[in-house]
DNA sequence: TTGAAAGCGCTAACAG
DNA sequence: CTGTTAGCGCTTTCAA
C-alpha cells in the first residue's frame, strides 16, 4: 500500500498539505491541489484507516449482538441495520451471543479495544454497568434490560391481546398458547396477554399454556402435548412464527384441520409465515423498520453525543392469514 | 482509555517492559512481571488494538460478502465462518452486496483501508483482477468463479443427477425443472444434471423447465405455469429449497397431492426445507461444513501466506423427506 | 498557502 | 533483564 509520504513526495509537497487536499479542510491553492490529486491517482493511494482511527480515538465501526443469526428473526434486523451503516460509511460487525454473558462480555471488550463506535443488542443480559464500562454508545433491540438503556421494542402485550381478540372474532373459544422461553421477557409478556383474556374463564388452566423454546421442534412438542391434554382446543396462540409452524405440523399430523378445527395465530412476521401451509396469521413486527431505527438511533448519538435519546415502543399488526381465515365464520 | 504508558509509569518500568509482559515474549523478571500485572490489573488496562494494528499492519478482522443475509441459505454459513473466527480471535464483517459489483468494489476498498486480514466472499462478479489487488487472501464459498480463487463449493451437477434418479426411483416419469437465475452459475449445473437426464425422452421439450429467480414467489408462478402446460407432470426438481416451498404452495392450490400426484425434490437443505407440509427432500450441503471449511482456508493463508490453499468441491447428500416418500402421504 | 513537528498507542530493534 | 528510541500512517497545531 503506498503511504501519504510517497505520495508527497510525487507531488513535491508535505505530507500535511496532501492530507488536507484528502480532507477537504484548510485551503489549498488550486494547483497544489491538483498537483496533489494527481499524484494521489497516479498511485493508487487510499488513506490508511487504522492510522486515522488511532489518531482520531473512533474506528467508524458498529457491532450488532444477537443470539443465532440462523434464529429466522435476526437477519432482516441484521440486514436493516447493515444497510443504514452503509449509508453513513459505518462497517458493520456481527456478532452472535448464544445468549451467553460471557460470550457478550468477550465480545464487548475487544471491540472496545478496536475503538468501535456504536452497539446494537438483542442481548437479556446486559447491564447498564456494563454499558457504562463501555465508552460507544449502546442501544437495546428487540429486548429490553432495565429502564435504563435506550431500546427499540415491541409492546408484546398489546400485540398478544390483539392476537387473542381476533381468534375470539372467529369463534374461537377454547384458546390455548404455546409460550416461549421462561427466561425471554418478551415471551412473558406475550403470555400475560394471553392470560390477561382467558384467565377468568372457567374452562382455563395450566395445561393451556405449554411451553417452547422458541424452536420448530419444541412446539411440536409442546402441541402434541397440549392436544393430548385438551383435545377440545379450537385457536392456539403461538409465541413466535417458527413454533407456529411446529404447530402446524403436530396438528396436521393429529389430523386437525386448519384453521377449522383449530385456528393458528403467532407473533413476529418473518417470511417464513408467509410460506407456510397453510399461510400463518401472525402479529407482524416491523422488524426492517425497527434495525434501521436502532442503527439511526446509534448515527443519532454519534453526531450528538450530549443528546439523550429516546426508547421507541412499535405496535405490531395483524397479518390474517389462511391459519385464521374461516370462510363462515359465526360470532 | 488508560494507556501503555499510564501502566508504565504505575509500574514504574519503562512502557517497552509492559508490552514484553502483555505479550508474553523476552523475559521478563518475576518481580518485575507481578507489578506490571498488578498496574494493569488496577488501571483495568486494554491495549489498544488499533494502535497494534497500525504498527503490525493487520487487523484481526475477516470479513463475509454474501448477497443477502435475509436469504436463509445465508446465515448458517455466516454463523460458521463467526464461530471459526471467533475461536482464533478474529473480528467477524458481514457485507451485503445485493449481487452488486460496484457494492463489492466499494466494500472491498473499505476493508483495504481498513487492513482486513481476509475475505471470504459468495460472490459472482469477483474477478481475479479484483483479487490481485486486494492484498488480503480471498476465498469464494457457494459460488466459482473462474478458475483462479481458492473456493469452497457442492458438486453441484452430480447432485442434480442424484435427485434426478431418486425421483425415478419412485416411479417418476414426466419429470419438471424449476430452474434458479439465468446468471447463476450454480443454477446452470444444477439444471445441466437435470437436462442430461431428460433430454433424451421423446416427452422431453423446453416447457418443462421454468424458470424462477431463487425465491418462493418467483417459484410459485413458475409451477403455475408450468402445470397449466404440463400436467401430466409428476415430479418435480427444484434448485432450491425456497422455491420448493413455492411450488408445494402452487400444487397444493392445484389440487396436487404431493407425493403421489407429483414428487418435489429441491436442493440446499436448509432449515426451512425440514419444517415444510410435507417436509422437503433435497440435495442437502454441508452449509454449516462449508462455512468453516472456507473459515479455516483464511487461517491457514493467515499462517502461512506463502502456501497454495487448494478448492475443495462437497458431495451434497440426499435428504429423502414427504415431498417424495410415496408410501405415507400427508396431505 | 504551506511545512515542520508532535503525537495517537503500540512494538521491536538495539543497547546496556 | 530492562530502557531508549524509532517508527507504523495519519492529522493537526504552530510557525513561517
Amino acid at each position: 500500500m503506498t503511504t501519504i509520504k510517497e505520495v508527497a513526495q510525487l507531488a513535491n509537497v508535505s505530507v500535511a498539505t496532501v492530507s488536507r487536499v484528502i480532507n477537504k479542510v484548510d485551503n489549498v491553492s488550486y494547483l497544489t491541489k491538483e498537483r496533489v490529486e494527481k499524484a494521489i491517482e497516479e498511485l493508487h493511494y487510499k488513506p490508511n484507516d487504522v492510522a486515522r482511527t488511532l489518531f482520531q480515538g473512533n474506528s467508524n465501526m458498529v457491532a450488532l449482538f444477537v443470539p443465532d443469526i440462523t434464529n429466522p428473526y435476526y437477519p432482516e434486523l441484521a440486514r436493516a441495520i447493515e444497510d443504514v451503516m452503509n449509508q453513513h460509511g459505518l462497517t458493520f460487525i456481527l456478532c452472535n451471543t448464544d445468549d451467553s454473558y460471557e460470550k457478550e462480555q468477550t465480545y464487548l471488550k475487544n471491540l472496545e479495544q478496536k475503538k468501535i463506535d456504536g452497539i446494537i443488542m438483542s442481548s437479556s443480559s446486559i447491564s447498564k454497568q456494563d454499558a457504562k464500562r463501555i465508552s460507544a454508545p449502546i442501544v437495546t433491540l428487540d429486548r429490553k434490560v432495565g429502564m435504563d438503556l435506550p431500546s427499540v421494542t415491541v409492546d408484546n402485550y398489546k400485540g398478544a391481546c390483539q392476537a387473542m381478540e381476533h381468534l375470539r372474532n372467529i369463534g374461537c373459544r377454547r384458546i390455548a398458547h404455546i409460550r416461549g422461553p421462561l427466561r425471554d421477557k418478551n415471551a412473558g409478556e406475550r403470555l400475560e396477554g394471553f392470560l390477561d383474556m382467558v384467565k377468568d374463564e372457567n374452562w382455563f388452566d395450566s395445561t393451556y399454556v405449554q411451553s417452547g423454546e422458541y424452536s420448530y421442534e419444541t412446539a411440536v412438542q409442546a402441541t402434541f402435548e397440549l392436544l393430548k391434554k385438551n383435545p377440545e382446543v379450537d385457536g392456539v396462540f403461538v409465541a413466535n412464527d417458527l413454533m407456529a409452524a411446529g404447530v402446524l405440523k403436530a396438528a396436521i399430523e393429529m389430523k386437525k384441520i386448519i384453521p377449522d378445527d383449530m385456528a393458528v395465530i403467532s407473533f413476529d412476521g418473518i417470511n417464513l409465515s408467509k410460506t407456510t401451509i397453510p399461510t400463518l396469521s401472525t402479529m407482524a413486527q416491523p422488524i426492517y423498520e425497527m434495525g434501521s431505527t436502532a442503527a439511526n438511533m446509534i448515527i443519532e448519538q454519534l453526531k450528538e453525543p450530549s443528546k439523550k435519546i429516546k426508547s421507541k415502543v412499535f405496535d405490531t399488526e395483524l397479518m390474517e392469514r389462511q391459519s385464521t381465515r374461516r370462510e363462515d365464520t359465526v360470532l
